[in-house]
This record gives structure tokens, sequence and C-alpha cells, in this order.
DNA sequence: CAATTTTGCTATAGTCAATAGCGATCCGGA
DNA sequence: TCCGGATCGCTATTGACTATAGCAAAATTG
């Protein structure tokens, strides 16, 4: 359980409380996700590539802000647990696709993550709620 | 360099962009530490004993949200660096003091902080600054 | 067509946090 | 006072996750 004290005078340090609440929050989500065995990468990767069946190992991680070579291990993964298949596009590249169960498992994934955002929202005050987004995306890029 | 994609679809999705917020952040934190030779860790802690001679090391890892196991190494570290020395409280715990090197090297630690934190909250739109601080608080314990 | 870039991958190393356990010490209640 | 539980500092190990370098093959560019 993470508890800012009182006496902390890192808390009002912004940087601070942005790591913490980051960490507190991943916790959480991870713990859910671990309930249908994946972890948060995974669960992104089965997010974006939703739909679609055009996108490679690289453009997920640039995406997702993963190098080439951790992808690898990633999609081994996702992969020997029958979640998504390899489609080749040319003679180099290749498509990753949701297979069947990984469709499947893709419903799972939503469900958790919208109860998720839901409830990491709702723990934000109301006048607060609407500033939370537009700030954070500021600072990223 | 982060920067989300328009056809993310997971930029959208708070706790998403929460982490990764936190992790562009925390890496340009992080970076500009470097120059002092400083992990965010060991500036934490040199923060939060400034002025005190009286945290254990059991108590700054309660604050800092760090177990006392991984405590160890990171003192050990500054220590090693002679930025803070132990002293015994009594039989069993001892007190973790900034040394006057140590005194010194907050002060870096300080000036890179402050200037950090005024960057951070600078690149945020002036009507979300406020809603800032009290959302991520509520994300907290 | 030559030069450069991209793709997917191997292998490795480093960082960081989590777990379990240990001896010594401290503290509170009977 | 003494016993039992809690706490302290620490060791050792493990697992996640990330970062770096390099490689062969294929694609792309000029």
């Amino acid at each position: 359980m993470t508890h800012i004290q009182s006496n902390d005078p890192l808390a009002e340090l912004p940087g601070y409380v942005l790591r913490r609440a980051a960490n507190a929050m991943m916790g959480e989500l991870g713990a859910r996700l671990a309930a249908i065995d994946l972890k948060i990468s995974d669960a992104s990767v089965l997010l974006l590539i939703a739909g679609r069946s055009d996108m490679t190992s690289s453009e997920i991680g640039k995406v997702l802000d993963i190098q080439r070579a951790n992808m690898v291990p990633l999609l081994n993964r996702l992969e020997a647990a029958g979640l998504i298949a390899r489609q080749p596009l040319d003679r180099k590249s290749q498509a990753i696709v949701l297979t069947p169960a990984g469709q499947t498992r893709l419903g799972e994934v939503q469900a958790i993550t919208h109860a998720f955002e839901a409830d990491l929202l709702a723990r934000i005050p109301d006048a607060d709620r609407p500033h939370f987004m537009p700030a954070l995306k500021a600072l990223i890029g």
C-alpha cells in the first residue's frame, strides 16, 4: 500500500508524486491482468493490434516504445500462449495478428482495462478529472 | 523520444498515458541527476534526510516505498561516495545523516530538482496546472 | 545496380524490485 | 523480570524489464 507520509518533504514535488502515482496504478493494473495470465505489455500489444492485420513487430515496438530486441520474447510468449500468429507480409516482414483465442482474450483485456480506467478516474476529484489527460499528454513527446 | 502516435488506440487510456508520462519525466530527471553522479533514488534519500539526524534506514524505506533489503545497496553506495554516514542510535538502529560532502551534494540536488519541477510544470497548460497535483495525490494511498 | 536502411533475431549485460531468511536487539505484557 | 513477538540491518537470490551490440537477409533508395 503506497501512502505518502505527512512528514515527507517530497510529497509536494510533482515529478516525485507522478512517479508514485504511476507505480501505484501500474501495480494495480498488473495485479488485475495477472488474473488472465497477462503482463501489462502483453495486454498493450493485444489492444494495439485489435482489428488489424498489418502491423509488424517493429511497428508495434515503435508505437509502444519497446525496442525491437525486446519485442521478440514478448511476441514469442504471446505466440506460445496461442494468442497471436505471425503472418508473412513479404520475405522480410511479418504481420502480427490475433488468433481466435487471442480475440477471446482481448475481450477479457478490454473488460479489465475498461473497469480499471473507470476506477482510476473515479478516484480523481470531479473538479480535477477533466484536466488529468490534457496535463499528462502535455508531458509526453 | 517518446511520442504517442495518432493511430495509437491506447493514447486515450488514462493509465497508459500516466505510465508514459511518468517514464518520460523520470528519464529526463535521471539524465539531469546523472550529471552529478546520482540516481533518482539516491537524490530522494538526500532530500529526505536533509536537516535531520534521526531517520533510520527502515524509516527512509517506509517513506520512499523502498524495501529494507533494497535500502542496503542504496545506502552503501551513498556511504561509499562519502555523502552519508551511519550513526548508531542504540545497539540495533542507526541514523542516516548527511556528511559535509553530502550537504554540498544536496545543494546541487536541490538546484537540479527545483529546475526540473519548474520545467515539468511549465509544460502543462495553465488551465490544467492547478489540477495536476490534486489529481495525482488522489491516486496514491 | 550499388549503397543504405530496415527487419527480425541472438546474445548479453545492467538495472531494479521482490522474496525469503538470519542473527541480534528492542519492546510490551504477564 | 522474563518471555514472546516485533523490529532492525543485512545476505542471498530471483525475476522482470530494459539497454546495447551485432548479424544475415531482404527491402528500399538514389
